[in-house]
DNA sequence: GAAAACAATGAGAACGTTCTCATAGGGAGT
DNA sequence: ACTCCCTATGAGAACGTTCTCATTGTTTTC
């Protein structure tokens, strides 16, 4: 009785037929429909208060105007500001995002392919928790890999030049004097080997003829909850710091364990940066709130989401053209951001 | 030729009817049939790789096992964990989120009702971006809000007692010998009146028999963009912290000002906690990141979402039930953080 | 002036489920 | 043996759209 009107009260409130309406209200420019007969169906669905049933639509049209978003937690600094990126472009072109979080877990994500094919998505952007996920279970859905791995050649994928962003950190330790540099690695999650910063570490002590010291080099554990990390991390980077000959800066592979080491500097009583210089990688938030505020290597949230989301709805509107070609690789530049924990040895 | 299989595909291939291999793949645990006839529709579906069609589902049914979370901004450091615990609860029973980011705007906010409204979800979680909001057009579908007014007496309501937070706050520093202390807010927000803790604030000092001296109120501009608004409120903290009687704590109305009131101290060399006490609120992580670690009143993010979340849940089982009673309010209690940035006078 | 083209609308199938009601088969009660 | 009931299954409508094809009326073309 109370159930909302459908297309078809409006057709006979408005003496058309339902197809007339739907050709009206979906506003199809290619179609004709005389100009009086726009205005009777639209006065007509105005006064039923008529809103259209969206899944009766896309059951029918199967499209959904969903997509569905994977990451691994949206309570991680890094993501929120992503998923906006996304998010702003998706709604302009009237989507909606279905968050999935899968915490690095295998199990869960996999769960959430079956929740992507039931639900019928348009398309996914994808961070995986992993490199090797089989991405064949998701069938002809267009997807967008997040990250800068080359482990899904066949996707395209969008990601930070990371490689060039932890460079750039060493790069810039090195101009200012430092030679004594200290590594902080977080570990455990199967997406960061963290083997290839450890190689660009090498590579840089090599080509600047710098001693490697392998005790500079600390893990940390790293875990779901960044708030856990930060507080993990403090054990390592103790022992870091009271080297009896300590580094004079640090390279951190991501904030939190930058602002870790800020912590338990200035509970050690080592000035920031006058006795140690700290770089950290993400520029979340926090980096910028801390005292003295953090220097980073900037990645670029809100544009990634905003390129992945920008490719997907081009897959989305003209999937044949785009198939054609290869697989888009983009590498977002890492920026340095200089802030106020670096300064000249 | 390519399509995936639907159901009646599955009864083809199981000889049986759809309505039996619904009946099966439903789990309907009160209808009876054969367990041989469960088998035979199990390996059948197993074999074609059948996987339902949410979209059918949900038309037929009218339940889409959708929930709608309507907040300010999703790269605000309050919401993710907040969504986070919303998100858990709600996929554990099955029911997907999407997430909509009004970003304090009317008419952004008015748009999205008509999504819900289009896409029919089952529940909505409300983080109001006012006050005077109409939600009738939103019709019988159940409805959370988020926050701790008393804005809409009629529906089910799940806050922080944000004024007992306050309140907390002042006490434990005058507990801490404080006698000048300084109030920063935050306006602008639509929501955020921030008369109401100037009231707390007024009260406090009438309470102790303490002189107010209304230079110590400060207001910030508080925009979307918690790292804008971190950036806009340096001028009035340092206007704040150069007066010739400058206050001996400070409380700020987020940890964002908090933070922003630690780094124009470190600026400033003045010591925190030894010169100056400094609470915020919130504990969002960057709280737990600076040098010395902020003293924050904290809000119940993850348990905020996750009450919204089960409160809904229990509204979309039983209806009937749930609605006769008076609407919930429920207010999480704020608990006081003490890390580094208090101490006695 | 008849045929052809076009513009505007209608009729009704289709999408893949759920759900209601009907029906077939078999055992218990009398 | 007849009715009654219960269990297991089937037939088919319904959900509210979109989309294809048909139809009507009007204009253009030769």
């Amino acid at each position: 009785m109370g159930s909302r009107p459908t297309i078809v009260h409006v057709a006979k409130e408005a003496g058309l037929s339902k197809a007339t309406v739907a050709r009206v209200l979906n506003q199809q420019t290619d179609i004709s429909v005389r100009k009086e007969t726009r205005l009777r169906v639209q006065s007509a669905a105005e006064s039923l208060g008529y809103v259209p049933n969206k899944l009766a639509a896309s059951l029918r049209s199967s499209r959904t105007n969903n997509i569905a978003i994977s990451i691994s937690d949206i309570s991680n600094p890094f993501f929120p500001e992503l998923v906006r990126g996304a998010q702003d472009t998706l709604s302009k072109r009237g989507y909606n995002m279905i968050i999935l979080n899968n915490d690095w877990d295998q199990e869960t994500e996999r769960e959430q392919f079956n929740v992507i094919k039931r639900t019928l998505v348009d398309g996914v952007i994808l961070a995986p928790s992993r490199l090797d996920l089989d991405l064949s279970c998701l069938g002809t859905i267009p997807v967008i890999i997040l990250g800068n791995s080359d482990a899904y050649p066949s996707y395209d994928s969008i990601g930070n030049n990371s490689r060039a962003g932890v460079e750039l950190a060493f790069e810039r330790l090195h101009s200012l004097k430092h030679r004594r540099i200290g590594l902080v690695l977080g570990g455990s999650s199967k997406l960061e080997t963290s083997a290839w910063r450890i190689q660009i570490y090498r590579d840089f002590h090599q080509k600047h003829g710098l001693m490697l010291d392998e005790n500079l080099i600390t893990r940390c554990k790293f875990t779901v909850r960044a708030s856990d990390s930060f507080i993990m991390a403090r054990d390592p980077i103790k022992r870091l710091l009271k080297l009896e000959r300590r580094p004079t800066a640090i390279f951190a592979s991501n904030d939190i364990l930058a602002l870790s080491v800020l912590q338990v500097a200035n509970e050690l009583g080592i000035a920031v940066p006058n006795e140690l210089s700290v770089i950290g990688m993400g520029d979340v938030f926090a980096a910028s709130a801390s005292s003295p505020p953090l220097t980073t290597i900037c990645k670029q949230r809100y544009k990634l989401g905003k390129l992945a989301a920008e490719r997907l709805l081009d897959l989305l509107s003209s999937p044949e053209i785009v198939a054609q070609k290869a697989p888009l690789k983009i590498r977002l530049a890492c920026k340095l951001i200089e802030r106020g924990t670096t300064s000249i040895l």
